[in-house]
DNA sequence: CCTTAAACTAAACGAACGTTTAGTTATTTT
DNA sequence: AAAATAACTAAACGTTCGTTTAGTTTAAGG
């Protein structure tokens, strides 16, 4: 062995991932990640490999602070009342400094050309297959229903996420609340 | 006056919408759009100015086959039900080879980090509001309610609807007619 | 203490991008 | 028919991108 690294790895992809949060992957260049990460490129490619390396270790990155939020709503069982305060968290989760940030899994999802990166596309399928199940087993422990009720609920409720979360990124606070309110009324 | 051209700028247009509106603004290269345009770099600069320049006539194309469909609500007078075959036209309006292509409006929108070009940003703006408004006029028509209600019907409307062209590109047939569906339960 | 190897810096790589320019062709007008 | 002008072709422009490479510094192991 020889030198040590002066950084931590943990430490610099959780900056190159809020910085791919805000930007998206296209728009964050290595010139930015260098800066922000504080890091020479070289450094960056021999840790991650790639610009796609790197962003697949930010990806995993935002799935733990994801699944923080997640882990609350595991927590309880009262079915879509508490869904429903997930999709609140999420807002507050991903508010930015201005409009919100979205979701890193969906802003990705909707700017990558989808199958262009295989392992980019594994993840993100990966990631929306665990919350509809999540919202399918909190569903689950309200209604004793019809396997097909739930699995429709959950696909809608999933869907309405990803829409929320596309929409974070440029409707206003009381438009975004509003939309939550009556997505739950039938619910 | 000397030569004419030998292309319609009308129908080089339509072809670049529908290469922007399959790939997105930034992944659309010059060299794909001299290829399905049919013309020349040189020509698309004296047509148009800039590549930006090209994407705003693309927009304004959109908007003229959009509001075909937008029409069509206009045309009748049953509220909600109306708006909600207007979501079911949409995806057909907006069906690729396998998965939707979504909307153009609302995939630069999620593309397009909003303020960057002013131009780009007032035409999403404005078509974002002229959608929300059919939505406000179908209801009143329904509803005879409060102007509040009606305002925050047609809010959650526009965001589903932003949340469905956003989905089309992703999500399978069945899970958009679920959203659909359940979406308007609500109404 | 000296060798060695990994982490570092900084510069350069080729490719692709949007855009421009120089030179040619074609057609209208005088 | 000649002159004029706009549409055309094709090549090159300067930037920026992600990536690589050459050369230097640092510190651990024998």
């Amino acid at each position: 062995m020889a030198r040590q690294k002066k950084y931590s790895e943990e430490e610099v992809v959780e900056k190159a991932m809020n910085l791919f949060w805000k930007n998206g992957f296209e728009s964050t260049s290595m010139q930015m990640l260098e800066k922000e990460m504080g890091i020479n490129k070289f450094s960056i490619y021999s840790s991650f490999g790639s610009k796609n390396g790197l962003f697949i270790e930010c990806l995993n990155s935002y799935k733990i602070e994801l699944n923080r939020l997640m882990d609350k709503l595991r927590a309880t069982e009262n079915g879509a009342a508490d869904i429903k305060q997930y999709f609140y968290d999420f807002l507050e989760f991903s508010k930015g400094s201005d409009l919100g940030k979205g979701c890193l899994v969906t802003n990705t999802s909707n700017e990558i050309d989808i199958y262009t990166d295989e392992k980019i596309t594994e993840v993100l399928i990966n990631s929306t297959n665990d919350v509809k199940q999540l919202f399918a087993s909190s569903l689950r422990k309200e209604l004793e229903k019809d396997e097909l009720i739930i699995e429709q609920q959950a696909d809608y409720l999933l869907l309405a996420m990803f829409g929320l979360s596309s929409a974070s990124r440029l409707f206003t606070k009381t438009q975004l609340h509003n939309y939550i309110e009556n997505t739950f009324k039938n619910i």
